[in-house]
RNA sequence: GGAGGGGUCGCAUAGUGGCUGAGUGCACCCGCCUGCUAAGCGGGUAAGGGGGGUGACCUCCUUCGAGGGUUCGAAUCCCUCCCCCUCCGCCA
């Protein structure tokens, strides 16, 4: 959520910044709403306050009547029709806030001015590439092709036991699935300093909304009916919802937490995409970056996590590239974001498999994450991170692609085969 | 799922309609005292929002699990929900 207060101050900068994202001009119109309301607000509250503190006045006069055995009841029939009115006004208070907050909800982050102008994805600017394409020397094929041939990936079980877009990994697909589970964990706690949180995979309305999942994206998310509880998209919920309405020590900042979670998406709209193997799944594993930062560190934060999450991919020796994400392709919460992309072929070429986002303090806010300077200083809002490192079917996906061979076997990496129980190669 | 108990200022507690935004103890901070430490003494210690001076200040409103209700007035009475504890049942 955006700062009512910066809004206000700036709102001609912020239409113009939004407008470079794409959002429609109904909802850029909205802010002026949204400034009107805030106005109404403001004038509302002086008028309630003032009667307040009149009630508030008469109350101790009264209790000193009484307590002098004196009678009251003039005073006391005079306090019924302002206390009425405060009544109402309190109720006018509420629906303002509430009519604000809803359009608030719907309006998404400001970009950074770092990030390029763009429509498009093909707006994106490519920052750097790692590797170089495997030089085949055959036809290569896709995953889906090998992994059916290697008996590792089930795609019809799949179906059986849930529906389409589910996979059923088996023998050493599914061992090297737990193995870069594993193997990013083990990185991201041992040489990048994250602690590894494992979060529940349901949460609650309240945490689903702090992240901005809700109330903009129910379609994408699978609810329990009997219950409030809905199944996470991505860890980046759980983990980021561990601080909501805490005031941290700013000694300890930086935070950061890295957790292993299924992940779950309906993908309700993508049906064309990607129907072919595992790339686009309503259930995949993934390993997720997060951090509490302050404000003035979070964009040297941001290089340092894509940084982390782009190890994994160097270690394993895959061919990626990292792109800064252009105005019209960020996501809605997102201030900046990389996306790190590895090569893929069956999926025509590079594919996302992490997006690094900084989230400045638009999630902060909604979700009440602040902290101390020092012992005596007022809390500020923090700066909110996040990025897979990495998603792990798309790894999988990518090794399976980069390293196959022409017999249908396919190479294990080597940083990965200490978790494969020291095997070099998944053969028929 | 059944029965009972409970959620108050960092922690522990007091508080059943009127100077209670809230007492006490602990913890913490600042002074004083002591050769040092401990003890002792004095003072202080929440957040959000509004208005004003726009300098670290002043002032007002709100907040005692959450939301509603009764009342001139609610931590205190009533209703709904959430969470925690004990016992029983069931289970990984």
């Amino acid at each position: 959520m955006l700062d009512i207060k910066f809004v206000r101050e700036n709102l001609e900068m912020v239409k113009s910044k939004l407008k470079t994202r794409g959002v429609d001009a109904a909802t850029i119109k909205e802010l002026d709403t949204v400034v009107e309301l805030d106005k109404k607000r403001r004038s509302i509250l002086v008028e309630v306050e003032n009667l307040k503190a009149d009630r508030n006045k008469a109350s101790d006069e009264i209790s000193r009547l009484k307590k002098e055995g004196k009678k009251a009841d003039d005073m006391i029939s005079g306090l019924k029709q302002s206390s009425d009115k405060i009544k109402m006004l309190d109720e006018q208070l509420k629906d303002v806030v509430v009519s604000m907050k809803d359009i608030l909800l719907d309006v998404p982050n400001v970009p950074d001015d770092s990030v390029p102008v763009g429509a498009e994805p093909e707006d994106n600017l490519e920052a750097r590439r790692f590797g170089k394409e495997p030089d085949y020397g055959f036809e290569p094929k896709s995953h889906w092709e090998i992994g059916e041939a290697l008996d590792i990936l089930d795609f019809e079980r799949g179906v059986k036991l849930a529906g389409a877009r589910f996979v059923l990994m088996k023998g050493l697909g599914a061992k090297l699935e737990r193995a870069l589970i594993n193997f990013m964990l083990d990185l991201h706690t041992t040489e990048h300093g994250y602690m590894e949180v494992f979060p529940p995979v349901m949460v609650n309305t309240e945490t689903m909304t702090g992240t901005g999942q809700l109330p903009k994206f129910a379609e994408d998310l699978y609810k329990c009916k009997d219950d409030d509880l809905w199944l996470i998209p991505t860890a980046e919920v759980p983990v980021t919802n561990i601080h909501r309405d805490d005031i941290l020590d700013g000694d300890l900042l930086p935070l950061k937490y890295v957790a292993y979670t299924p992940c779950f998406r309906r993908e309700a709209g993508s049906y064309g995409k990607d129907i072919r193997g595992i790339i686009r799944q309503h259930q995949f594993n993934k390993v997720e970056l997060v951090k509490f930062t302050k404000p003035e560190e979070s964009y040297n934060e941001l290089e340092a996590l894509t940084t982390n999450a782009e190890k994994v991919l160097q270690l394993l020796g895959l061919y990626h590239r990292v792109v800064v994400l252009c105005t019209g392709d960020l996501g809605f919460s997102g201030a900046k974001t990389y996306d790190i992309e590895g090569w893929i072929p069956s999926s025509g070429g590079f594919k996302e498999i992490s997006s690094c986002s900084n989230f400045e303090s638009y999630q902060a806010r909604r979700i009440n994450v602040r902290f101390r300077r020092d012992k005596k200083a007022k809390p500020e809002l923090v700066h909110t991170l996040n990025g897979s490192g990495v998603a792990i079917g798309r790894t999988l996906a990518a090794i399976i692609e980069q390293y196959q061979q022409e017999d249908g076997s396919v190479l294990i990496p080597e940083a990965l085969q200490p978790y494969m129980g020291g095997i070099d190669r998944i053969s028929r």
